[in-house]
DNA sequence: TACATCAGATATTAG
DNA sequence: ATCTGATGTA
């Protein structure tokens, strides 16, 4: 018998999800205990460092999945790690998934699971801004608030409050100076406008993380419960948390509120593109002085861009003042250079950059699906939309909101209102749609009756309102009978929708409203693509009807994700991609055409009158786009562009500048 | 009182 | 593209 030998791998194997790190992603990925912050540029493996830690977790310490949970800032971040983790775990035996998700998302879930904490029934609905200005409007004009006065439009209310609950203040929190008419106007609008949420049980996006932060605060069971639950907490884009979001993890994660401090952030400050909503650059700086006993790890090699790319990033984000001074670098080829590009005006610049991406994919230099088209704002990808339609280049909009279409909202309204019958912006948004004689003289009877009967019950609801406006001889008789029908409408659709199906559902309230032809008689011969989008609803609804197995409250859960989870198309392999930078954060492509590069646009001059430098924060957002190339990358602008109806001409961003001239060309004249 | 229609102003970025 | 405001009509 031969004796045994010990024989020393000189390079030890590991199991795929670790096979693939460098010795610091590794290092950090194996550390899982305790707080961990990954402090890493872009393109050093962030999204991998977490998603090989959380596979680690589970298949090589054998932590349940339901014990690890994963927040993101955005749909497309969330779905990226869940696919990786799943790629990660799909040959092991394991059972369930981890919880990766937006922090909306999570949040509202753990709200429903709660619902006896908050002033709700299950049936309650997310409002997003259209439906927060509905409820916001009534309230300023029984206050009288002129809101003429640019300085007190619904928006600026709407504004203040949502960054008030960025900051988790509530109303009686909030001590505006006496000489601050504005302040002293949003603390009575905020008291007030909380009472119609409330009432109208619907929560806004900012309540749902507010709400739980308060919940988990004030009840310590709920809180143990959830700590306990949750037994590893990793963060992707620390940066940009604001200060609820922060409150939420302490709630969750800190020992001196009884938690277990195995919490995880990845985070790079000069990828902090979300100031504008609260973020919180101290959340990162700090995260040190919060949890003492942290490990931290840095990752500063880039691996995902070739050194040109590398360095120009480094070029522009080197301008920004207030910023710690630290480099990205690379050992990765210089590879090509900027391609700048200037164009007579937008349609040039969209045509320019469409016969680019054909030539590269003719020359097999990379697939259409390796192309992103990145711009500041949405309303810029129609002219892009146009070239590669007309090319017939496949191609898929990342975020343009389906569910924002007029004719959409408007059903997913019925929708709303038939699940919860005391959602205020909903019933307010239907009760004249299509026309049926309730016209805006009636529908501010009864906001004036609605906001009355809150005085006396701050239970009451804008349904009852409705039915009360009926009864109390407020309105005519003609429009009483109106009134009726309608509530006698909205009964039958909410009988009958216990035993339908969504698809089914959708038909009956169709057919009930006579919607068709009423986009027909509005549109004419152009509702034909407003009917295409009903049928995509309907499409939706037949798909989610099919794929969801949990049958009870279909509707409640599908009107959940509609508003927190974008709609996606399912051809999503081939096509060129349109996105927003905002939304291309922690994703890479091999070929990126950054567009519009012009002052005013971008960097987007938009708020930049005051006291915030948002110049910095564009020039952090133009580093996110840039660093999204891994090996082409291509910054364009119009000479001339047509805003608000007029041509415009137009000055280059200084971004240009930044960069050194041997690292841009303008191959393409 | 409500509706149709037209003209004109308005608009970041996410969930 | 969508939301206002003004206007004339039923």
């Amino acid at each position: 018998m031969l004796p045994e030998t010990v024989t020393i791998d000189p390079k030890q194997t590991w199991p795929s999800y670790l096979e693939r790190l460098n010795d610091s992603q590794r290092n950090a990925a194996l550390i899982a205990e305790g707080p961990l912050m990954v402090l890493a540029g872009a393109g050093s493996g962030k999204t991998k460092l977490l998603t090989a830690r959380i596979a680690h977790l589970i298949d090589g310490l054998g932590i349940s999945p339901h014990r690890i949970l994963a927040m993101t800032f955005t749909n497309k971040a969330a779905k990226e790690m869940q696919k990786r983790v799943h790629y990660f775990l799909k040959d092991s035996n394991v059972i369930g998934s981890p919880e990766i998700g937006t922090f909306h998302a999570i949040c509202a879930n753990i709200l429903r699971r709660e619902i006896s904490k908050t002033p709700f029934s299950k049936q309650f609905v997310i409002n997003d801004e259209a439906d927060q200005l509905a409820l916001i409007k009534p309230i300023l004009k029984k206050l009288n608030i002129d809101t003429e006065d640019k300085a007190f439009s619904p928006k600026n209310f709407q504004n203040k409050i949502n960054s008030l609950k960025c900051e988790a203040i509530e109303p009686h929190q909030f001590f505006p100076k006496s000489d601050d008419a504005f302040g002293n106007y949003v603390k009575r609008v905020y008291t007030d406008y909380q009472t119609v949420l409330f009432s109208s049980n619907a929560i806004d996006f900012g309540e749902i993380l507010c709400m739980l932060y308060r919940i988990l605060r004030d009840n310590v069971d709920i809180r143990t419960k959830y700590q306990t639950l949750y037994q590893y907490i990793h963060v992707d884009e620390y940066q940009d948390t604001n200060h609820v979001q922060y409150l939420l993890l302490s709630m969750l994660a800190k020992k001196e509120f009884g938690g277990h401090e195995n919490i995880c952030v990845v985070g790079d400050a000069d990828q902090c593109i979300y100031q504008w909503r609260g973020a919180n650059i101290s959340n990162i700086l700090n995260f040190e002085k919060d949890y003492p006993s942290v490990r931290s790890a840095k990752l500063e090699q880039n691996y995902r861009s070739m050194g040109n790319i590398v360095t120009a990033a480094n070029e522009v984000i080197r301008n920004n003042i207030e910023r710690k001074d630290k480099t990205m670098w690379t050992s990765n080829e210089p590879g090509n250079l900027i391609n700048c590009l200037q164009r007579a005006d937008e349609r040039s610049e969209a045509e320019t950059v469409v016969s680019e991406i054909r030539r590269l994919v003719a020359s097999n230099k990379c697939a259409y699906s390796d192309c992103v088209i990145l711009y500041r704002n949405h309303f810029q990808s129609r002219q892009f939309e146009d070239v590669l339609l007309r090319n017939k280049i496949p191609y898929q909009v990342i975020g343009t909101r389906f569910y924002d279409r007029k004719e959409v909202k408007d059903i997913m309204s019925y929708f709303r209102a038939i699940l919860n019958k005391d959602d205020c912006a909903s019933l307010k948004r239907i009760i004249n749609t299509p026309t049926r004689g309730i016209g805006d003289t009636t529908v501010e009877t009864i906001d004036g009756l609605y906001l009355q009967l809150l005085r006396k019950t701050p239970t009451a609801t804008y349904w009852d309102a409705v039915k009360e406006a009926t009864t109390t001889g407020a309105v005519t008789i003609a429009i009483t009978k109106k009134l009726n029908q309608f509530v006698l409408l909205l009964e039958r659709l909410r009988h009958d929708s216990l035993s339908l199906s969504l698809a089914e559902l959708f038909q009956l309230v169709i057919a009930e409203t006579k919607y068709v032809a009423a986009l027909q008689k509005e549109y004419g011969d152009e509702a034909e693509e407003r009917l295409a989008n009903l049928e995509e609803l309907r499409l939706l609804l037949e798909n989610f009807d099919e794929s969801q197995t949990d049958k009870a409250n279909l509707l409640s859960q599908f009107l959940e994700q509609a508003a927190l989870v974008q709609a996606e198309s399912n051809d999503v392999e081939l096509s060129v991609k349109l996105m927003t930078c905002h939304a291309a954060k922690g994703l890479e492509f091999l070929t990126v055409f950054l567009v519009g590069m012009e002052e005013g646009l971008f960097p987007s001059t938009r708020a930049r009158n005051e006291e915030d430098d948002n110049v910095e924060e564009e020039r952090r957002l133009c580093y996110v786009g840039m660093t999204r190339a891994r090996e082409r990358l291509y910054l364009s602008y119009a000479a001339r562009r047509m805003v608000w109806g007029r041509t415009e001409n137009r000055i280059p961003a200084r971004f240009f500048g930044e960069i050194s001239k041997k690292l841009r060309v303008s191959s393409l004249t």
